[in-house]
DNA sequence: TGTATGCGCTATGTATACAATACCGGAGAA
DNA sequence: TTCTCCGGTATTGTATACATAGCGCATACA
C-alpha cells in the first residue's frame, strides 16, 4: 500500500519541504532578489501549499541563512556582500580544519579511510584529462563535495558535523560553488591539481596522527577557495554556473 | 494553574516567541528529559499558546539544537554525551579564535577596543578577593560571558558571528556555562585568573595585530575550559549550578 | 496461550477563518 | 506646499477545524 500516486498532491513529501525547495529555487534562481520582501500570499502561490507549511518553510530557510526575518513581521531575502562570502568560505575551511584534527588525533582506521582513498583516486583519474572536459568536470564537483562530506563525517563528533552542514548550506560556501566559480579561470587545471594535492595531504596526516598538519592544510585548502573566488568575481565570466550569485550585494550597498 | 482566568494576554511579545522561552525553561530545568517526546498537545497545555506558535517553537528548539525531530512526526529533547559537550566548547573555541585572528588582522581602533579593556578591567577588580564571594561570582559570569560578545563583534564578520552565536546556542557551551561548572572545584580561582589571562593576552594580541597569536591563546581558552569541564564533571559537586546538566546523557549511553 | 488482525484513538500535517497591526494614500489645515 | 491625521487595505499572527497516518489494544482464532 505504499504508492498512491495518482493523488492530487504527493503524500509521500511533506508539503513544508516541498515548499522550502520551491522557494530556495526561486532565491537561488534570482527570481526573488536580495533585499526583497517574500509575503506569505506570494510564497502561497509560488509553491502550491497552504500558509502553515508555507510558513514553516519560511522558518528554515531564515534559520539556513538565506531568509532574513524582518522586525514587523514577514522575511525578506538575505543580501551577501564580497566579504561575507570569503568570511563563509574560511569559517567553513577552519571547520573541516578542526574536523580533520580530531579525525588525525582520534585516529581513522583502514576501513573507514577507504571511501576517501577510493574518491581521491577518482578524481586523480579525472585530471589526467588536459584540457578538462565539462562532464568530467561535473564529475569533480560531485566527488570534490563527497570527499569533503566524508572528511567532516570522520571527525565522528555530531556537533561539529552539524555545524559544518549548516555553515555549507549557504550555497556560495559549500565545497562546490567556488570550484564552480573557479571553472573561469584560465588557470583551472592548475588550480584543481592543488586543491587535490591538499586532499592527499590531509589524508596522508590523518593516517599519521598528525593532527596540526590535517587542520593547517584544510584551511590553506580554504584560502585557496577564497582567493578563486575572488579572482573568478573579478573577471565576472561564466559566473551564471554560481547560481548563489544572485545573492551578491550590488557594488551600491 | 496558569491558563484559566487570564484571559488578557501580553501582546508585545509573540505567542511564538513567549512557548519558545517557555519550553526551552521546561527543557533546562530538566522537567522533560531528554530522548522524551514532546507532544504538541503538551506543549500547548504547558505555553498556554496555540499549536501555530508552539509548533513554530518547536522549530525553532530544532534548529537551536535542543530538540531532535522525529522522522515519524513530531520532537524529541536531544541528549548529549560529555564528549558532544567537550566537541561544542571546542567548536566555539574555535571559531572565536577565528574572530580574534579577523579582529587582530583587519585592525580595530583603539576606540572600539574600549569596551574590552573597561570589561578585562571590571574582572581583574573582581578577582583581586581572594576567595571570592558568590555575588563578585556571578558578576564574574556576567562579565565574561560580555567580553565573549565584544571580542565576537570585533571580528565584523556577520556570518562568524552568526555561526558563534548558534554555538553558544547550546546553553552547556556557552561562555557561562563552563565558568559555572568550574565553580564547583577548588581551584576556582587559579582557574579564573589563568582564564582572565587569556583575556589580556587577546587583547594585546590584537592590538598588536599579531593574528595568529590572538587566535591561538583564544583557543587555548577553550582548551582549558574543557578541561576544567571534565575535571568538575568528575567530582560532581555543585553541579545544579549548570541548569544544562540536565541534557547530558546518563552513563548508560 | 500465543499470535495475528482489525478497529479505534491519538497525534501530527494541513487548510482556513478570524483578529490585529502595520503600511500607504488621501484629505484637510497650517 | 507640506505636515499631520485618519481611514482603508493588505499582510501577518493566532486559533481551530479537518484529514490522515501511525500506534496500541483487544479480541478472536489457531
Amino acid at each position: 500500500m505504499k504508492a498512491a500516486p495518482e493523488r492530487e498532491v504527493d503524500r509521500s513529501v511533506s508539503q513544508t519541504v516541498k515548499a522550502q525547495l520551491a522557494l530556495r529555487d526561486q532565491i537561488l534562481s534570482g527570481a526573488l532578489r536580495p533585499g526583497e520582501r517574500i509575503s506569505e500570499l506570494q510564497a502561497v502561490e509560488m509553491t502550491g501549499a497552504s500558509r502553515t507549511p508555507v510558513r514553516m518553510a519560511l522558518v528554515r530557510l531564515e534559520e539556513e541563512g538565506l531568509l532574513e526575518a524582518i522586525p514587523s513581521g514577514g522575511f525578506m531575502v538575505k543580501a551577501f556582500s564580497e566579504r561575507d562570502i570569503s568570511d563563509s568560505i574560511e569559517l567553513r575551511g577552519t571547520l573541516e580544519g578542526l574536523a580533520a584534527r580530531f579525525a588525525a588525533e582520534r585516529g581513522v582506521s583502514a576501513r573507514e579511510l577507504e571511501p576517501l582513498k577510493e574518491c581521491l583516486a577518482a578524481i586523480d583519474e579525472l585530471l589526467r584529462q588536459v584540457p578538462i572536459s565539462i562532464e568530467a568536470f561535473s564529475s569533480y564537483v560531485a566527488l570534490n563535495a563527497r570527499f569533503h562530506a566524508l572528511l567532516t563525517e570522520l571527525s565522528r563528533s555530531p556537533p561539529l558535523i552539524r555545524q559544518i552542514d549548516r555553515a555549507s548550506a549557504l550555497p556560495f560556501a559549500s565545497p562546490s560553488a567556488f570550484v564552480m566559480a573557479q571553472s573561469a579561470l584560465p588557470e583551472a587545471q592548475q588550480i584543481l591539481i592543488i586543491g587535490q594535492e591538499h586532499h592527499r595531504v590531509v589524508i596522508d596526516a590523518i593516517e599519521n596522527r598528525e593532527g596540526a598538519r590535517a587542520e593547517a592544510v584544510m584551511r590553506e585548502h580554504a584560502r585557496l577557495a577564497v582567493r578563486n573566488l575572488r579572482l573568478a568575481l573579478r573577471n565576472r565570466t561564466h559566473l551564471d554556473l554560481l547560481p548563489a550569485l544572485a545573492l551578491i550585494k550590488t557594488a551600491t550597498d
